[in-house]
DNA sequence: ACAAAAGTGTTCAATTTACACCCATGA
DNA sequence: TCATGGGTGTAAATTGAACACTTTTGT
């Protein structure tokens, strides 16, 4: 009956996952309200492959264990980060993508609210942007340090994005394996994620402003929204809580929250 | 330096591919047009587990290959269709999913042209019947005799899709694994694929009258659509072949094809 | 002749877009 | 006081939904 799976050679398979966050940046008076900036949480590899380099969070599957919850386990063990709905992005399985061998990577994506306190040493915010020119991707990470990661990301034949990723062609101050690639298409991802359930309230805490929440939406969708028409659109999904965020050098603001109803699922 | 990855449990890696099209039945005298329904491609087990049970075309990825190329090859062997554009569906992951094992499963789906000609022995067209009834999904199939495979498949706690799979709970006409599951997730899916660029022409010949690909639409939406409003709608994406459809006991249609710039990836 | 489908036009409502205008604050 | 952001109203343009009407065919 039966045949034996263990007579067929298997590949490892590891759990990835792209956490997206928005930072605030400084201000530049009084007056001005500070913008947020699109942030990627990565990890500092601390072995071999790639040692030093940076890396999306993840790594094997366990037995006992679905994939998501590998992913969760190691965000948690690597970053200090859990309790992330996770989206399913894409599964890599290039050969040659992995120097170690025969590895499959389960790609994720998520969103949560900015916090830098309850981070593990080597996990870190990094600043993105993402810019393409003749079907090639930029990839810019800035780290708190101004420190710049930069990596090129290109279609291939089949409209399916790829980069190269052995040790040796890797350049320094990019990214590990292919994790660039994997990253490039998260932010594809989030950009399509806007015009459904409202994904943004994700990255907002509990309570916030109007202008907050589209300040969100213009970051990820890379330019300016029209104040009334935006909150128009945005008006059924959100509710006041009757508090005031005072204190800015300008007319305070109402607090909004997310009514209970909306589904923020990606 | 690196370590041994071959010192940890590795799971197999399958994929399974989801193939949609649309049938077109008999139509009821010479005036009425036949009307399309949802068709999945299937193939009976030849081996146990679930041996003589209705599965989705499948098997292990080899080493060499990636998820997609597995996908590919496995869909020619099973049922001889060859090149359609797969779209990543899922993975499975789920503790005794498969009996044989620790085996995760990468599912895709994809759309296309109805055609029974060039299909392998095992493999046949079942059509489908989505329905929802307080978070339960009714999956019924039907092959061309007419017998009925009917599965079940609720919603977990954490809103994602399960069903069970261990041989024992699976009842008679039913699916094997927890393919039932798959296919109610791909259904789902294509319902939300309609908004986007035109997936819908995959189904259907190079040209075809309006009508056609109205009832598509009405298909996988499970809905009428107004005529008018529709063409409207679809206008921007066809154009004129300068053929026509002629001798259907009512007034003949124009053939149109879809626009070459127009992406009908899902 | 006529049932069925092909195809077009028109109306009203809803939504989107663009812009103008006033309000409230704290340094 | 005044720059800055908070907040609202309104008119024009676009899109969508509903429906009426005409055309063309094979039997």
């Amino acid at each position: 009956m039966d045949y034996d799976i263990t007579a067929y050679d298997r590949p490892s398979v590891t759990a990835d996952i792209v956490v997206f966050a928005a930072r605030k940046s400084d201000g530049e008076s009084y007056r001005h309200l500070s913008t947020p900036v699109l942030s990627v949480l990565l990890v500092k590899r601390t072995d071999d492959p790639f040692s030093g380099m940076l890396a999306l969070p993840g790594g094997f599957c366990c037995r006992e264990e679905t994939i998501e919850e590998t992913a969760e386990r190691k965000l948690k063990e690597k970053t200090g980060i859990s309790d992330l709905p996770l989206s399913l992005l894409c599964n890599l399985s290039r050969l040659g993508r992995d120097p170690r061998g025969w590895i499959i990577s389960c790609c994720y994506w998520t969103l949560m609210e900015f916090s830098n306190s309850k981070i593990e040493k080597n996990a870190a915010w990094y600043e993105v942007e993402l810019d393409e020119k003749n079907d090639v991707y930029t990839l810019k990470l800035t780290d708190d340090n101004g420190n710049i990661y930069r990596s090129e990301v290109r279609l291939n034949n089949s409209n399916e994005l790829y980069n190269q990723s052995s040790e040796a062609e890797i350049p320094e101050n990019s990214l590990a394996f292919d994790h660039a690639e994997i990253i490039v298409r998260a932010v594809l991802q989030l950009r399509n994620s806007l015009d459904k359930p409202f994904a943004a309230f994700r990255m907002l805490p509990e309570q916030f402003t109007l202008t907050e929440l589209q300040q969100i939406y213009e970051m990820i969708l890379d330019k300016k929204l029209l104040m009334a028409n935006f909150r128009r659109k945005i008006a059924p999904y959100v509710e006041e809580t009757g508090n005031i965020d005072s204190g800015a050098g300008h007319r305070p603001s109402k607090l909004f929250r997310k009514k209970n109803d909306v589904n923020s699922s990606i």
